[in-house]
DNA sequence: ATCGTACCAGTTTTT
DNA sequence: CTGGTACGAT
């Protein structure tokens, strides 16, 4: 499995022409090769160039062979993105590399070693609905007032030790946080040790498991250091603690660790990302260079002085300065526009748009960034009304929805009998009358007998324990799995999936269901069937999605991208909207409530974020109004405008935000925000914009009219009230809709 | 076993 | 205003 310690093999062309096409610093981070090496990348500055050049150039120059490098991404997609570029560089695809998530390499070292933490190599990986379940199965069991303490709060104290390689016997007593009255460790240990039970792992116990073999296995270890001469990391700034440790422990061997990041991007310290570890490099790492990264070749110098004026007021950063790298670098100021309420932000944005279309920029390069992923609805349905084709990034994963997890427990079931927590998800999918009743006496006959569910539901299901109605639907159930297992042998596993579905009634039970979404679920299950054709093996394919399933959204055509600003970072856009820039949403409240300093600091490195993603113009926004679940409030300016270089940005106010500053006055805007006209007051009554000026409809809706909408098609008008509609649409359902938004067909 | 109602909470997200 | 969950009624 691991090379020869020799002399690499010669490679084909071993020019070095690659290395024209960088700039001096780049260059310097591509060939200062051996010793630890921090590469500090502002945004846009040719960080991915330098990671994918670095790795071609140790193997073009025979350093080492292209299996002795170990290079981690977060993501897969940046991880399928470096395979790329490399192969590129070498002029053929890149095998056999190490190159992944840290918790795919994770993943696959752990298959190797699992006897050391009680799995096996065959352990399975969980979703987060399967720990969840597991955990509240454990919670129960120790008697926990689920009310008081509820699961997924225990789950994020358990998911917090994780990320700092806490095994349960590290957890010090000290530790064991107030947490369900101190018994947070031992439900811990409980969670961890039914884990083992199940032979399963979950997302942190993939990078727990393997630190802790590495922390106390030295021959283990020794292995990896034979293996590895060569350790590249992306995204530095967003390691967690585990994962600076099982770094640190395979950088021992050889200390030709080379990380890249930026402290400013630093966005996710929520979900247990440690700036320091990027801040503390130099002490971790004795003998470390770094370099820095700060010619930026995406954005106009307008952009990247509001950028970086804003971030200079973060404390705690090892500070770097963006100079404009292009030489067209000139370009228009960064605007901020001052909005009445949401609705008329909506409203600007979506006529920026169209001129901007107008112009030729093409739709794909015009993005909106929102803080929460609320925001992204009023823009939707503006640019609906427009007729402007946008998609919105994120949102609900392919594979966290339900209708694939449910098929994919069927597969794991037929898979791994032994799977219990499954087998459990499915037993009643569809409704097949196993009730708590008959699932209770399944789990009592497993835990009595020592096997797994399903085994002792079999068993079950031929003694007249269980009552009649139960049994012939798991008799039914049974004969099904060996019948789809025969097929499997026979026909081969894409042909088995898509029976066991069928004949499950799994796929009838989306065709009966009358809701919105059945149609769209049934699409979804066709696609992950064809998925399933991709992948030698079914046992490949469970691996492969447990850790990736990407949702394949492919982009085709040209459309505007609504995202967060977390969804934004790494892409760029030439016309980039930041809407939604006022206090309590940006920052977040929940940011200045609890986190203090450092999560506002974390905030206004989204906006650092933001705005860099621009790369030749910026329009940034704030409502003085918006709706809050319903109820209309105030908002004063987010903090961050008064941090933006004055001589680098235009101010627009629009007439309505003016009024709103009548109305408000006391306490919406705090006078620093330069809106004021010299008009004399006008004082508008405070609820009076709640009338919404809207052209009446001469040609009104009636029951029974035919209408098209932009997202759901067509379908015909149930009830008119006012000027919403309920409409029975063909293929999504009945919807309640807004007049406006459809037309008569 | 399943359905309906009452309540509550409600950033950001990858693997 | 939503969506999700918990619990009680059928």
């Amino acid at each position: 499995m691991f090379p020869p310690a020799q002399p690499p093999a010669p490679f084909p062309d071993s020019g070095t022409d690659y290395l024209a096409k960088l700039n001096p610093e780049q260059r310097e981070a591509v060939e200062t090769v051996d010793g630890p090496l921090l590469v500090l990348a502002g945004a846009g500055t040719g960080k991915t160039r330098v990671l994918t050049t670095r790795f071609a150039h140790i193997l073009m120059t025979r350093r080492a062979f292209p299996n002795q490098v170990l290079a981690v991404t977060f993501t897969n997609k940046a991880a399928k993105e470096m395979r790329e570029r490399v192969s590129a560089i070498l002029g053929r695809p890149a095998e056999g590399l190490w190159l992944g998530t840290f918790h795919a390499l994770c993943a696959r070292m752990l298959r190797r070693h699992a006897e050391y933490v009680g799995l096996t190599s065959s352990f399975t990986i969980l979703d987060t609905d399967d720990q969840m379940r597991l955990l509240k199965q454990v919670m129960d069991a120790a008697v926990v007032d689920i009310k008081r303490w509820p699961a997924q709060g225990m789950m994020a104290v358990i998911q917090r030790w994780k990320d700092r390689g806490l095994t349960p016997a590290r957890v010090s007593p000290a530790e064991d946080s107030d947490y369900a009255n101190n018994k947070a460790r031992s439900i811990y240990e409980a969670y961890q040790s039914r884990l083992k039970a199940l032979n399963a792992a979950d997302f942190g116990d993939l990078m727990l498991h393997m630190t802790e073999i590495l922390r106390t296995q030295p021959d283990v270890l020794a292995q990896y250091h034979r293996a590895f001469r060569y350790i590249l990391v992306d995204e530095y700034q967003d390691t967690n603690t585990v994962q600076y440790l099982w770094l640190r422990l395979l950088a021992q061997g050889h200390h030709n660790i080379c990380c890249v990041g930026d402290d400013d991007q630093s966005i996710y310290s929520w979900r247990g990302a440690e700036v320091e570890n990027i801040l503390r490099f130099e002490k971790d790492f004795p003998g470390a260079r770094i370099v820095r990264l700060e010619s930026n070749y995406r954005s106009t110098r307008p952009i990247l002085a509001a950028a970086s004026h804003l971030i200079a007021k973060n404390e705690g950063r090892l500070g770097k300065t963006l100079r404009a790298g292009r030489n067209d670098a000139d370009g228009e100021k960064v605007r901020v526009v001052s909005l009445w309420d949401s609705e008329e932000e909506a409203r600007m944005v979506g006529e920026r748009i169209e001129q901007a279309q107008r112009k030729g920029v093409p739709l794909g390069q015009a993005a909106i960034l929102v803080r929460a992923g609320f925001q992204t609805r009023s823009f939707e349905e503006r640019l609906i009304t427009l007729g402007i084709p946008y998609r919105v990034v994120g949102g609900q994963k392919f594979y966290e929805r339900a209708e694939i997890r449910d098929a994919m427990a069927y597969m794991r079931v037929l898979h791994q009998p032994s799977d219990d927590l499954a087998f459990e998800r499915i037993v009643n999918t569809p409704k097949r009358g196993i009730g708590d009743g008959a699932l209770q006496q399944m789990h009592v006959g497993a835990r009595e007998q020592g096997i797994p569910l399903a085994i002792a539901a079999e068993r079950l299901a031929r003694t007249e324990v269980m009552r009649a109605k139960p049994r012939a639907a798991m008799r039914e159930l049974f004969d099904g799995f060996s019948r789809w297992r025969a097929l499997m042998q026979r026909e081969g596993h894409v042909v088995a999936v898509a029976t066991m579905l069928d004949e499950s009634g799994y796929t009838e039970m989306w065709k009966q269901d009358k809701s919105a979404e059945a149609p769209g679920r049934l699409e979804n299950l066709k696609e992950l069937v064809r998925a399933i054709g991709e992948f030698a093996t079914l046992e490949g394919f469970l691996e492969h999605v447990a850790l990736v399933m990407e949702n394949d959204e492919n982009a085709e055509g040209e459309r505007v991208s609504l995202m967060t600003l977390h969804a934004a970072k790494g892409l760029e856009f030439d016309l980039v909207f930041l809407p939604g820039w006022e206090e309590g949403l940006f920052p977040h409240q929940r940011a200045l409530d609890e986190g203090g300093t450092k999560s506002l600091e974390e905030e206004r490195r989204l906006a650092y974020v933001g705005i860099t993603r621009a790369r030749k113009m910026a329009v940034i926004s704030h409502a003085a109004n918006r709706r809050v679940y319903g109820n209309w409030s105030a908002a004063i300016p987010s903090r961050f405008l008064d941090e933006l270089p004055p001589g680098e940005i235009e101010r627009e106010g629009s007439g309505a935000a003016q009024r709103g500053r009548m109305v408000n006055a006391p306490t919406v805007f705090s006078g620093q925000f330069p809106l004021s006209s010299q008009r004399p007051a006008r004082v508008i009554e405070a609820g009076a914009w709640e009338v919404k000026e809207r052209p009446a409809r001469a040609d009104a809706m009636r029951v029974g009219q035919r209408v098209f909408h932009q997202k759901f098609g067509y379908g015909r008008v149930t009830a008119v009230e006012d000027d919403r509609l309920e409409v029975d649409f063909e293929k999504a359902g009945q919807k309640r809709v807004l007049d406006r938004f459809v037309e008569k067909a």
